[in-house]
DNA sequence: TCCATTGCTTAGCAATGTAAACTATATCGC
DNA sequence: GCGATATAGTTTACATTGCTAAGCAATGGA
């Protein structure tokens, strides 16, 4: 019983603090240029966790036209290029530019800042409580648990 | 010294996680009928927070004419009402209607049930450090923090 | 009464997401 | 080898969510 009702409470309490932390990490990044999917992208390019359109989509967890569109503008900004797959003609692969590894690094700062920027404002006992978090976050986010799940 | 590096540290480790809960919620919750944003609103309008549309728009963080589409859209769904407000006339009143009520408790549920099932895979540690950084995570949002730290 | 301010809307644009339909290439079964 | 089918990606058409700039109507002070 206390495991089914337990998680409910929690995910009541951490629902809405989540929900204004999204509308507030916007706001806070609204300056970095770039924004929060095409930064994730870019690193996932930038650690070689995929090129195909296909890979990245699923890693966004968004539709392969979603990331079709993405790509083109992150194409058209200079900072991806699209190459046909020469083993698979129908694919293509995707890599990052100099200047896409540039806004990556820079967009990164940009995000992280914002957040230590707030960050800042804890004590010492508090920010302690978010990196005991951490793992808990891992867990909630393991894709494994999440296949297991179904 | 520690002050400043430290927090940059624990927003690095925080960041990318934050990046990959907020789009994990979003396609748990894409079935849940209502969109973030939405909920949040009809919330406040329920709890009596607010019903102006510069409140609304205070409170969710966004633009005056932003918060005018969002409050139109969700008066063609039915879910709220406009009047005009008979004290200052340039102004409108935003109520929830029946419908709205039954939509907002109906899309927490979606809300919290898939933020919930999450938090099922987690052991009583990881939901305690999950719960203990709630606090935490309060301080983050504070805005009176927010004014003082411009 | 004039004029600045306030509250909201409209217009125009960009980014992000969807589903459905299309093109081109691969591959499987015979 | 050939036809059917599957796969990879794009295009099209659309909705939502956000922005800025500009406009309009009501308010309220000088």
């Amino acid at each position: 019983m206390d495991q089914i009702e337990e998680p409910n409470r929690l995910a009541s309490e951490l629902a809405p603090r989540l929900a204004r932390m999204i509308t507030t990490l916007r706001r806070d990044t609204a300056s970095a240029g770039i924004s929060r999917v095409q930064l994730t992208v870019l690193g996932a390019l930038r650690r070689g966790e995929a090129r195909r359109i296909t890979e990245l989509a699923e890693l966004e967890q968004v539709t392969q036209p979603s990331m079709t569109a993405l790509i083109s503008r992150m194409e058209r900004a200079g900072w991806v290029v699209r190459e046909r797959d020469p083993f698979d003609r129908r694919g293509v692969q995707v890599s990052i530019t100099e200047a896409g590894i540039r806004q990556f690094d820079a967009g990164l700062s940009g995000y992280v800042d914002a957040l230590a920027k707030r960050l800042g404002r804890l004590n010492s006992v508090q920010r302690q409580s978010l990196r005991r978090a951490l793992a808990a976050l891992d867990a909630v986010l393991d894709e494994q648990g999440e296949r297991l799940a179904q």
